[in-house]
DNA sequence: TAAATGACAGATATTGATTTTTGTTATTCA
DNA sequence: TGAATAACAAAAATCAATATCTGTCATTTA
């Protein structure tokens, strides 16, 4: 298939496709390096252990998550709308994945169990993420956040329910956008925000 | 050890003696029918399936952590200060046993996973007693809850990683006791109280 | 001479033969 | 006669022999 010298990024390609092949248990190094027709040794020369090369999958999955939401904190407008937005696009990006292919998603999800700095790192873009948002609503005078980055844990530690894939079976509970509207609701007055945003119907 | 007819019981008592010395994966009804000296058969005439009196055992587990959060809620005093209280007694309670003994935690945890009835019945009693204590508010004026039971629903969908065992890994983190101080900052505000729980004259 | 290989040891996983467990039922017991 | 049992089939767990996988490294390749 390729010629030129294996790099990282063509081996994190294969480690994927097997991945979503084989699924986390039966996909071995062994398999990345057949896919690729090299020697799986090859491997050990760009990820030290076959854990490293897991969590670079993993790494680069969660960044595919956290990227697009990017763009809504760096819009324009008022910020409590765009608070709101972007927790939709993000549970709605976690409902699509899942809906997609449940079982890629139920193949990460056992895979990121075990990839710990990668899931704090991730974590840490998204709270990072939120604390722009409050922060620029607080300097706009639309929120009341004494503390912006105190205020953006809490507000993903309230919200855990609806993004966090432990809790994944809970989302094909009809009732999730309402539960979640209503949560809404209570913390949005917490952040002396009007509270009068519109829920945005996912899919 | 016994000599009249054997009871129900009887049964859940040798099941969690042995669930405690053998763990879940290990318990075999067999197991539970040495501990009264009966056949395993004899089981059978009282849970029609192993799954049953897994499920019964969990329940019993279940009903000593809602059991002494009821007196909270009967107590007297303003809604917002018994809310939070019953708040710190929950999350005390279920520390309390994953500190005590964690094997049994995980034991019970593992356990609970399987018994989605005993476990739903057992969020519906929480959730019941929440709804009590913000409706009591409401109707001193200390809440502006216009949906208690909702509102409920919400309050404890917001504290899901203090109190689902799921979650239990995370209770390890020196800030816990900070990081629900902000969340509950953030949704007191919501339920139209003072976070300074100043108790209105009432009556 | 940097990249890749292939052979290797120890750790881990698979497999299939054997045992244990679950759940049923005909029989015994008190 | 209702409660308990013991014997049983089917399903599930165990175990030890066998195979595969991970990670290393001396050698080969381009």
């Amino acid at each position: 298939m390729n010629e030129s010298v294996l790099t990282a990024e063509q081996i994190l390609d294969a480690a994927e496709q097997v991945l979503r092949r084989y699924g986390p248990a039966k996909t071995t190094v062994v398999d990345v390096a057949r896919a690729l027709d090299v020697s799986h040794g090859s491997i050990y020369r760009h990820f030290p252990s076959k854990a490293a090369l897991r969590d670079a999958v993993a790494a680069r999955w969660l960044h595919r998550v956290s990227k697009p939401l990017r763009a809504i904190v760096e819009e324009d407008g008022p910020a409590p709308e765009r608070l709101r937005r972007w927790f939709d696009a993000l549970l709605a990006i976690k409902r699509a994945k899942i809906l997609d292919d449940p079982e890629l998603f139920a193949t990460y999800h056992g895979m990121i169990m075990d990839a710990r700095s990668a899931v704090e790192a991730h974590v840490e873009e998204l709270v990072g993420q939120i604390t722009e948002i409050i922060d620029d609503g607080a300097k706009r005078g639309e929120f009341a956040a004494a503390d912006p980055r105190r205020t953006a844990e809490a507000l993903f530690q309230a919200t855990v329910r609806f993004h966090n894939p432990m809790h994944a079976p809970e989302w094909r509970d009809p009732n999730i956008d309402r539960d979640f509207d209503a949560l809404w609701a209570l913390v949005t007055a917490g952040l002396g925000a009007t509270g009068k945003t519109k829920a945005r119907p996912h899919q």
